[in-house]
DNA sequence: GGTACATGTGAACGGTGCAAAGATACCGTA
DNA sequence: TACGGTATCTTTGCACCGTTCACATGTACC
């Protein structure tokens, strides 16, 4: 650690408190789940007072508004990274369903927290409600690149949207025991759902 | 009032807490959301010391376990009526879904209750589990009962529940407003989505 | 150099779930 | 009918929570 590392660490000004403050709560999140993000445990953890937090963010959910957008972030790029190679629109969209589920199921409190009561009104956030959009504009557009009629695209991307959250939200909150099903293997599983939708591929 | 319901009314022992406390429950629930549920606020409500529910419920979780029971049965109660005079296995399908999408718009914070977060470990109420699969088995009896092939059912019946269910909760969740993707009519949209399945019904 | 401002601290308030100890009513048994 | 045990309910108190407020401390700019 550099001297000016060593300044900046204990000078009275933080730095960089707010990204400090998010990195924390990610890791919280990571290891001990969404009821154990608190103000005061995050504020403890980044070693700064219970209320210093409200320097950088109105309120609680706030900052957990925050943190779901970067969530919603990572989550895009994954699945965008996912289907960049696809062959063909079928092949691209179980990919990106794919990514959609193992994303959820690498990060269960983070993926819980984005689309959990915690932020009650969305409106309040709109650069959340962007970002959150971006993976649903991947399937859509890979329904618009394919050989689906047009008016039908909407249609279809609710459809598969919603099977593709539905699958996962009870995946993830145990709902649901894929194994259970004989499905030995998720992404065959996802392959075969995918395959209902064939039919109106074109 | 009689006077036998004014002594019970008065005497120190409450008569049946544990319902009058599950129905204050409800009430609150109803009027004020899932985060307006504490233990205090049943308590008051229901003339009665904060501690008192301990005496019925080991703890916050136990006594949200037994709401949610509850609507797990209005639930199944509430399909099985609605799918009681379908003609085939589409049309049964149609109606358990539409009666499920509409149980949770009528029921919104009690539906957020069922499937949220606050219940942790499911394992820890067995009953609620048993309870909340009468809904799945309906899905699953209608297809058993259909032209589909025996080693079909499971599968089919976890891709029509996911739908089923990540629509309800987008819709629920206001992550999703069907009106802007030209559904003027929730129903229609239902009958719709069940027809990506008509293929693969026989 | 001084002043405005952003950023942090500390104490305090009302709310929460819950444990422990005590009071009270009911119920089976003598 | 009297009694003792038990289930039920109250009171008190603790630790934690989000949030507000008055204040302290650095930083930046004129």
């Amino acid at each position: 650690m550099t001297t000016a590392d060593l300044q900046k660490k204990f000078r009275y000004h933080h730095g960089n408190l707010r990204d400090a403050l998010l990195s924390a709560s990610l890791d919280i999140l990571a290891t001990d789940g969404v009821e154990a993000l608190s103000l005061r445990t995050i504020a403890k953890a980044t070693g700064v007072s219970a209320t210093a937090p409200y320097s950088h963010f109105r309120d609680k959910e706030d900052l957990l508004a925050a943190i779901a957008e970067t969530g919603f972030q990572k989550l895009a790029l994954s699945m965008a990274e996912r289907g960049a190679g696809a062959k063909g629109a079928e092949d691209k969209i179980e990919r990106l369903i794919s990514a959609y589920i193992h994303f959820a199921k690498d990060n269960k409190p983070l993926f819980s927290l984005m689309f959990g009561r915690e932020l009650s009104d969305l409106k309040r956030y709109p650069t959340l409600a962007m970002t959150a959009g971006k993976s649903y504009a991947l399937i859509s557009g890979a329904l618009a690149n394919s050989a689906v009629a047009k008016e039908e695209v909407p249609f279809l991307t609710v459809a598969i949207w919603s099977l593709c959250h539905g699958l996962t939200t009870l995946i993830v909150e145990e709902k649901l025991q894929p194994e259970k099903f004989g499905m030995q293997n998720l992404d065959a599983f996802i392959k075969r759902t995918v395959g209902v939708f064939k039919p109106h591929l074109g």
